[in-house]
RNA sequence: GUGGGCGUAGCUCAGCUGGUAGAGCACCGGGUUGUGGUCCCGGGGGCCGCGGGUUCAAGUCCCGUCGCUCACCCCA
């Protein structure tokens, strides 16, 4: 087979193309995800893949590198500012205020929406400028067993994927009474530190996310660094305090990490994050929290609300580490094998009937000889084949052959979508 | 943005200190004029990423370039 070279063209960097098999694992993913979600009260939410930039620059934070760095934006033809949205809560956050659902609805808003995210970063391992994720929100509510129902649906979403080696790291950042008198706390250490100029303007703008370092030489430094937990205010002690039994209460593991911050600018109270030591170093397959602040920093009103993304592909990664084999669904059931052009005809019409009878059945296009269409059935994973030509359909019969034993018995043409329903179920 | 590793058949890769390009799997055909998977036999496939240099001679050495990949950074 001599196949000549059809395209120079390749997916553009850090991005990759879904293909069988594996995208069906994907499709599994997403969907397992999305099912306790469902079953949770969550609607459905579908948002453009592009926003009015500002929407990103106000919303996850002018400092954060997200906005800094990783946005791709555009300048339409009619001087509009936008960028492809580098993550999902500020969008949703913005089509429920645009719908009123807080008003119309019942608060909380709970919302939960799949799709495609893109950050303009290096590639590497479980890192991709276009990458997937399921992600939920709860708009509307301060509710610690909101927080807890999230992080609850999330776990049982890993779980039912057959996901066991992840942890749960949990924080609380404080509100915007206590989280101030922190900061300023936490930059005067900061200031005293040895730290590279990158380090201290982070330092200087959000302070923070200094914690998050990764580098040895600056958590060494971090050792004796003030933390949120010992500053935060009753309101958000108490708080966090009952999400923590929550989850407990619901059989849920977590461990508790003070320095824990994330990089979007918008998280109060309550963060966390799912992570898994099998992808290399992007360890976090998930990640959210309490976000009270968001919606008037949007323009809107006082709405406090809560969210988390899971990462798709990451999932997969993680799955893969695990040796995790996903459950898809049923491929093809039954595969006709015609010989001849009459017998094309006829089992065409037998296979659009199957199919209509739910049967999940396949033929041999292209005019195959009887070897290759056989190959076929093998290779569509059929159990059964549907064999015939001229002397079958004579007799009004069509062969019908157990692939996995090789036998095979004529089954009358009327009879064969009965037979075919009584042997698959 | 900064570093490291790697680009040889559709895929995974071998090719030692330069001497005319290989394996396994996959694919196609035959053994079986109407039967797949197993087995046996046969076959097609390669600008050795690209450009330049050194050399009698470069997949192999040198330089450049592009691509992939991993890591820093950051995060899903």
């Amino acid at each position: 087979m001599t196949e000549a070279k059809l395209s120079t063209f390749s997916a553009p960097k850090g991005t990759y193309d879904l293909i069988p098999p594996d995208s069906e694992t994907f499709l599994a993913v997403r969907e397992a995800i999305a099912a306790p979600l469902r079953r949770a009260g969550y609607g459905y939410v579908e948002t453009p893949v592009f926003e009015d930039v500002n929407l990103f620059s106000r919303g996850v934070g002018e400092s954060t590198d997200i906005v800094t760095k990783e946005m791709y934006t555009l300048t339409t033809k009619g001087g509009d500012d936008l960028a492809l949205r580098p993550e999902g809560t500020a969008s949703v956050l913005r089509a429920a205020l645009q719908a009123n659902l807080h008003r119309t609805g019942n608060v909380p808003v709970k919302l939960w929406y799949s799709g495609s995210y893109y950050r303009y970063e290096r590639p590497q391992a479980g890192r991709y400028r276009q990458f997937s994720q399921v992600g939920a929100e709860a708009i509307g509510a301060e509710d610690p067993a909101l927080d807890a129902e999230l992080i609850v649906l999330a776990v049982d979403a890993y779980r039912s994927l057959g996901l066991r080696d992840f942890r749960l790291l949990l924080n609380s950042l404080g509100d915007r009474e206590c989280r101030p008198l922190y900061r300023a706390a936490l930059q005067d250490f900061l200031g005293g530190l040895d730290l590279d100029e990158d380090t201290r303007r982070r330092a200087e703008i959000n302070p923070l996310r200094v914690l998050d370092d990764k580098r040895e030489a600056v958590q060494k430094q971090l050792a004796g660094a003030p933390l949120m937990r010992d500053h935060l205010c009753e309101g958000c002690k108490a708080y966090h305090e009952q999400v923590r039994e929550l989850l407990t209460a619901a059989g849920v593991a977590y461990t508790d990490d003070p320095r824990l911050v994330r990089g979007l600018d918008y998280y109060t109270r309550t963060t966390f994050e799912f992570v898994h030591d099998g992808l290399g170093s992007q360890s976090a397959v998930g990640g959210g929290g309490r976000y009270d602040g968001l919606s008037e920093m949007i323009g809107g009103p006082a709405l406090p609300s809560v969210g988390w993304a899971l990462g798709v592909d990451r999932t997969v990664l993680a799955l893969r580490a695990e040796g995790v084999d996903v459950a898809v669904p049923a491929r093809t059931q039954v595969f006709a094998v015609p010989l001849g052009e009459q017998a094309h005809r006829t089992l065409f019409g037998l296979v659009t009937e199957a199919r209509r009878a739910g049967i999940a059945a396949d033929l041999a296009f292209g005019g195959k000889g009887l070897k290759g269409a056989m190959k076929s059935a093998d290779r569509s994973g059929a159990r059964w084949a549907v064999v015939a030509g001229e002397r079958d359909l004579a007799d009004g019969v069509v062969q019908l052959k157990d692939l996995t034993t090789g036998d095979q018995t004529p089954v009358a043409v009327d009879a064969l979508v009965t037979t075919l329903k009584e042997k698959l179920s």
